[in-house]
DNA sequence: GATGAATGAGACTTCATTCAT
DNA sequence: TATGAATGAAGTCTCATTCAT
């Protein structure tokens, strides 16, 4: 009764959401029941039903919370000043969740891997999400003058970043991303001091 | 060594291996039945289990299998000089499986990363999936005099590998992993030029 | 009339019954959701428990508004001045009613052929469906002097349009009532020739 | 051991059929759940997805099954020697099914107008159920002399004969059918009279 | 009266695994 | 060894019905 009484049946769909998306990254979407869902979110399964329409449904927000996930991430960057310091503070993200992903795997890369199997709707959406941020990417290299070969540096520095959460997740490490990814900053830094002069 | 004349059943385990492995690359090794793997094998269904105890004891094999590639690997470029070209010649292969991989995703990284969410058993030789690889990277770049950060590039070529590998998977591109692969090797190229011994 | 200046609730029953008898009609009552028929009425789901307490009790409403319709007709008919007449009319009416018979069959004949499966409460209401029909048609038959025979005729009549359509429906052909349909006027009218003057 | 000692598997898939044909008269196809037929017989639920592929499956045999009693009872009728024994013959059949058609509706008629509301895929072979017997009438009636109206007469046949089954369905009397029926071959001895030749 | 939300039984289906021969 | 058949747990989904405002 605090600030309202109503039971909040807003937050219901986004508690399932919420946990739909955790669960995902845990242990794959295909290999989380609507059970588990149930479990996790606390709201008996038949009544899943009333906030989705189908499993497929839940699958489809899921994308949506991680995509918007992205989007939140390159609307904070874009408090940064410069070019460099953008993409700095994308790996610095990177390494501060490097537990995580050790854990569970990279939230964008596992779930794309897993969606872009399923030659279905969302075949298109699920590629967005290791996409727009490598698009991103680019548009900070071209903006520290990279113009030419931005497109390369992306393809460079997200692979680097997929490949090493990959390798911590198998392996079980989270050191392997963080050793990574302070190399890439490293690298990043090294590039500014001569930006695109090649000649 | 043939004591009796029985139809040799060796054929057989080996014929449900090979299927796994497939069947397990090209749709996940969960996602896979006992159904789907008999009709592939020829093998019906019911004589699986004289070969096999339990589907687990499939995904055994199917990672001993995949190690053992990875060992034929190694074994492979053992005949060729130098490090240098061991290198390169992993690297080319990849090149070569692009098709493959952007359609089905890298054998090894899409096994590791599906058992490494099963807290089970074979938690432990599925990290050799990847682990391997980069031991035996790791060897090259030692041999090549850059024994004090060799584990540094031995992450840094594997990563860039594996996450090309992602990234052409997820986005259905061959060309990215093409890409990343012939940049690579132009690195390491460049790298002998100046072997370490920076001066 | 207007005892208090609340929103007549009398039109939403109406809407629901309505609804559901067209519903039923098309797709078959037990086919026939609760929530197909909120859609269908634009009434709130929960809200149809205030109009009906089961689904049964719709089923007992649309077999009422079925039965009404029944005496409407005749009611309809019994403006016609004779006996010869009426019977004409109604199988006119029918055949005018032939395209939508052909697409979702009989109205009263696949209601009752559903209801009658369901030894139910409602099986005895169920045959009013046909039996009253039939009883009209003795009863005019009586009234054109073939008294004796009125019985047999009226089956003979009712089976007649019964089971063109049901070939009209299962076959998708609305000619083939229009057919039988033009072949029973033109028997009614012989009949009139010779009224039962057998001898 | 008698004949053979197998537990004869090949008679569950036709008792399934048999189960499922029978149930499907009494109850309805979709009425039907996989639970009863289960029950009816004796097979465990999940086994019945070893001898049929889907529900949807089993409709599809159910059909053929009811096709193929058509085709029987036009086989059992080649053996009487005139058109008209032929046509007698089969009202006579249809005569002596009468309590059982007064019970769970005409095995034919109620079945096709239940399928011929799936607009899916076994709409076509459902008009099978009546269109068949149909046009076996219409030939015996062209063989009979009547070749012009050959097509008029089997409907009205055809009508009738359905028409008093679903008014026996659904007024429970199976007395009304035995009557049209008697009446129907009244109709067809006196057509032999005066053969079309009118003149 | 009205309504969004909840609930639990039951439907269809898949699948790893076991059994009898 | 080989194989068709059996089995039961679990998964996704639907629906009539009820509850709390």
């Amino acid at each position: 009764m605090a600030e309202n009484g109503k039971p909040a049946p807003r937050g219901k769909r986004e508690r399932l959401t919420q946990a739909a998306v955790e669960l995902a990254h845990r242990q794959g979407y295909r290999n989380t029941s609507l059970a588990d869902l149930a479990e996790a979110s606390a709201v008996p399964l038949g009544n899943i039903y009333y906030y989705f329409k189908s499993k497929d449904d839940i699958g489809r927000a899921v994308l949506e919370q991680r995509l918007g996930e992205v989007a939140a991430m390159k609307q904070m960057m874009s408090g940064l000043p410069t070019p460099l310091e953008r993409l700095l503070g994308f790996v610095e993200a990177t390494i501060n969740n490097a537990p995580t992903v050790a854990e569970r795997g990279c939230p964008l890369g596992s779930l794309s891997a897993e969606m872009a199997r399923e030659h279905g709707e969302w075949t298109e959406p699920a590629k967005g999400l290791l996409a727009v941020p490598m698009a991103w990417m680019e548009g900070q290299f071209a903006d520290m003058g990279h113009a030419e070969d931005a497109a390369d540096l992306a393809l460079q520095l997200q692979s680097s970043l997929q490949g090493a959460s990959i390798l911590a997740h198998s392996l079980g490490d989270p050191a392997l991303l963080v050793r990574e990814g302070r190399r890439l900053q490293e690298w990043l830094r090294g590039m500014e001091a001569s930006p695109a002069t090649t000649e």
